[in-house]
DNA sequence: TAAAAACTATCAATAAAATCTATTGAAGGA
DNA sequence: TCCTTCAATAGATTTTATTGATAGTTTTTA
């Protein structure tokens, strides 16, 4: 059995197709026909049903299927360990970024990393904190950004900045007069949210249920991306919550109704998260460099109150 | 990059010598040196200081080596995987034993085991814990029966039955008129153990410490086996303790001296333990299935309290 | 201190394999 | 029935792994 025979396995159960495998694999028809015949015969059993058409992964096929993608992983690592020794700025880097950081944050340093170190080739996917951690684990992702502290086996966690919470209060609202608001002014029910699946829904919540019960089981709008909210919110359907980052795109006109929190600010730590294994960690420090060059020019720093970003 | 060139690196990492590694490869020489030179090239480092005699890994090398075992381990797993299908139960398998479960439990079911499962080829080895750990961490042992909760990372373990405490106490002994002992009778002054490395003596000195102060550092027999702590009883040198399974051993007219603990009895845990991994799963759940078989007939249950078997 | 032993690297030869081109054969659709 | 699609097969070719012999070191032994 060897690595390639493998490859050879995970390209034909992703093609479905033996002509196209090939093609990828950058060798003829034949030689995956018989290198997974092989590799059947060594093992005494079928990889894919043939019959099917599209070819299908028989039950043993499945798992050998998974099997063989952890092999790989593990075995394209060797040359990341390598790299690593070198200290070799370079070679693709898979970056998970959160939506409620990625329009924001991502514009700001993009240019800069880029031109720093134009050996990374950055393939940045933007997920929710759930996908995110599994795409992790299983190596198809180097390092995410995300809301921590999220204390996770086998992930390690590294601050980039806090970013503070800002109340964005439409006209007429009970609290349009006060110059700033308290976390005590908050309640559940007139805060709009984001939709469920994202961390910074869940840690508005946190934070209003520090004062006031849960949210109750009624009626609730909630919107999918933080500018939506802006909008509900300017047609009078409650105030909302926004990560100081955000507030930097509001209109001038509506930028009278931000509100900053009497501090300590609630806020949320951002951090770079990646692998307990640390597979290039070099390029991992290199994005936290640039990162932090480039917020503490964008956040003046206050003191803060750290909101969990985890549910419940 | 292959799986083969890794195995190699692993062998000669595991010898520190090119010869006896192609040995254990049943290769020559010259064909490790070359495909280790091959993968240092490709790779552009040097795993092995050949400088060094005996062979030294590299700080890189370490690291390949580490990841080498994982790919090689997760490789292993796919014939595993085709086994598990085909409901085969078979192969080379080995199993450590601690001294104190082995000559009691293993007469128990060898005989059941090999008769219910006769493709596997058992290789049984008498280790104690410290050893156990190190070759299951390694790939040396694919699984071992020892006393538990031992928490170690990336080690699984599965209890098999609880063994408690009986007391062995010679005529005129101030305890030898009491039916029933009791934990807090214990004085570890007056009990025999066994020499250190046995984890039955860490568990012994732990439940006598819950009562009394830490033993004294006075003249103390110690011996290597437990069929001895009996006779060096019998000699009047004080009382003992015996594991449950070692009682049904003792010659009649020594059963006199049995003493058993009050309820809740102290026990120690015995589980099979393995590698995170869960290579050879199938056999590992063979094992217990018929062990457990085995012991459900021996051990009348009872309420026990588990006494830890770590030292200190 | 010289000789022997132990050990790895190198070389050329060879056995084994992976891969290629060309072709066949089977299945599905027009 | 005749294409088209696609995997399997055959035979040639290239590549790779392995071997035995040997050279060059270092370590051990006498």
């Amino acid at each position: 059995m060897t690595i390639t025979q493998l490859y050879y396995v995970l390209a034909v159960a992703e093609h479905q197709n033996f002509t196209k495998a090939a093609k990828k694999c950058f060798v003829t028809q034949p030689t995956l026909s018989m290198q997974i015949q092989k590799l059947e015969n060594q093992l005494n059993i079928l990889i894919f049903d043939r019959s099917k058409k599209p070819i299908e992964l028989t039950d043993v096929g499945r798992k050998i299927v998974y099997q063989a993608k952890n092999i790989v992983n593990e075995a394209n690592r060797i040359q990341d360990i390598v790299d690593q020794q070198k200290g070799f700025i370079g070679g693709e880097f898979k970056l998970g970024i959160i939506p409620t950081i990625m329009p924001t944050l991502l514009p700001m340093f993009l240019k800069t990393f880029i031109k720093k170190y134009p050996k990374v080739k950055l393939k940045i996917e933007e997920l929710n904190t759930e996908e995110i951690i599994m795409k992790i684990n299983d190596g198809h992702l180097d390092a995410a950004i995300v809301s921590t502290p999220l204390k996770i086996e086998d992930i390690k966690e590294r601050v980039l900045f806090y970013e503070p919470f800002v109340g964005y209060i439409p006209k007429h609202h009970r609290l349009s007069d006060k110059k700033k608001i308290d976390v005590s002014d908050l309640d559940i029910n007139d805060v709009l949210l984001l939709q469920d699946g994202h961390c910074f829904r869940d840690g508005v919540i946190n934070l209003c249920s520090t004062f006031k019960n849960h949210k109750e089981d009624t009626f609730q709008l909630e919107s999918g991306s933080i500018e939506m909210l802006v909008k509900l919110s300017n047609e009078g359907l409650g105030m909302t919550l926004l990560p100081y980052l955000h507030t930097l795109d509001i209109k001038e006109k509506e930028r009278k109704n931000l509100h900053n929190f009497n501090e300590p600010s609630p806020a949320r730590e951002v951090s770079i998260i990646y692998h307990k294994s640390e597979l290039k960690f070099q390029i991992i420090e290199a994005l936290q460099d640039v990162i932090s060059g480039i917020i503490r020019g964008a956040i003046a720093f206050q003191d803060v109150k750290i909101i969990s970003p985890l549910p419940k």
